[in-house]
DNA sequence: CAGTGGTCTAGACCACCGG
DNA sequence: CGGTGGTCTAGACCACTGT
């Protein structure tokens, strides 16, 4: 039945998207206990008469849900509610230029040291290379209003992006170039937590052996390694996700 | 400069073509150039007629791309390559009995401290409760092969988890009686960086102010603050994804 | 205003997998 | 085997927004 949608004043938005109605109404029936873990849900026909829908409707309210993992989906076994609800979060990863604008702040940016090296010792696992090949060694700065903000570590593999040789680092941070200019396929990141080194001290006002909130990424296309970077945050800084 | 003169090799499917064929081979015109950043796609009708399939299912293919953050949609605007792909990551948050068995280890616990307290003032944020409000602070330890793997300080507001006041967390840990017991609505977590003080140094074995990789996290269900968590874990831990 | 994406429908066929 | 979800289609109407 088609209730009339009576311009409710201030209460609640009631904007038409069915998929979008049922997947709420289900999920409330599920964070509410009313279907408890491991319940088996009615079938996609039923669900969809009792919402007066179509079966593809259902479907996809049902598929997001179970995407998001709150619900769990077999063929003729049916759909159920999960058991243990699948906790997981998502992160914005943005430029740092974006981050820092985004705050309000003027960004800057600074190169401090650019030269070709050979793969150090450490960098072996993430590079799979000979020797003599050589990497692109950059260590960056990243100002908000002025203040340092994030020291950026990085090494690229020049086999794999030779148009490195001929960029200019100098106004542009490695990063906002690489991703306008390389294509990628796989991206590993890590958050973990490091005594300030040498570097972090000069840079960023550490005092040796604090506390640095740190991200490493790796980046690959193809099957190589295109470039693997450290950042190296200023104190107090949090990544933050609410879902 | 886009250079990238490779010959699009003639993709047809004329018997099946599938939303994920769709999809994958857009998303390889994308990431090999053919299709730029900012590039505006053809439209709905024309990729339909162009792959042999109905607009509905070109609209699933270009829709899961525009949620993954490869492409822009508007109405009227049409479609485009994002100028800066989105990078989101999608970090997995297991409880920690799961996480430890996940590495083979022995999962063990114990809890170290249980009492009822006023809201200190640095919660104040985080729950927003009358002075005379109770929490029940609990101090926990999880231990992987007998050895200390994340020191857990938790605060659960009383009045919001009634049942807590019964509930024996001396051999279960909160964290999982409470996510088989209490829906939750909302939920932010933070990652950072702390020295270690007190609590860490004493049941993680670190020195006074050494590096702490922290974890906080706070749960609400129904406009009311739930819990407030705040994890330490050992030395080294990282939290890592890849996509 | 007109064109684009956003959503819905009714019906259909198929793949998988539990009983 | 048969029931369930997974996907597809053709057509339709609507909502938004650039021109």
């Amino acid at each position: 039945m088609p209730t009339s949608p009576i311009p409710t004043p201030i209460l609640l938005t009631a904007k038409r998207a069915s998929f979008r109605l049922i997947k709420d109404e289900i999920l409330r029936r599920v964070t509410q206990g009313q279907w408890g873990p491991g319940t088996l849900l009615p079938g996609e026909i039923e669900l969809a008469h009792e919402f007066g829908a179509s079966r593809a409707t259902v479907n996809r309210a049902l598929g997001e849900l179970s995407a998001a993992g709150v619900l769990e989906r077999r063929r003729k076994a049916g759909t159920r509610v999960r058991l243990q609800p699948l906790r997981q979060a998502r992160f914005e990863i943005p430029l740092v230029r974006a981050e820092i604008e985004a705050g309000g702040a003027l960004y800057g940016y600074a190169l401090k040291k650019r030269c070709l090296i050979r793969v150090p010792t450490h960098l072996r696992n993430h590079f799979k290379l000979p020797k003599q090949a050589r990497l692109l060694h950059l260590i960056c700065l990243h100002f908000a209003d002025g203040v340092p903000y994030q020291l950026e570590e990085r090494w690229i593999n020049v086999a794999a992006v030779p148009e490195v040789s001929s960029a200019d680092f100098s106004t542009i941070g490695p990063n906002e170039w690489l991703v306008g200019a390389v294509p990628y396929s796989d991206v590993e990141i890590s958050f973990f937590a490091a005594p300030a080194e040498a570097l972090s001290a000069k840079y960023l006002q550490y005092n040796e052996a604090e506390a640095v909130f740190m991200v490493e990424r790796t980046t690959w296309w193809a099957g190589q390694t295109l470039t693997h970077v450290r950042l190296s945050f200023r104190k107090d800084h949090r990544v933050t996700t609410r879902y």
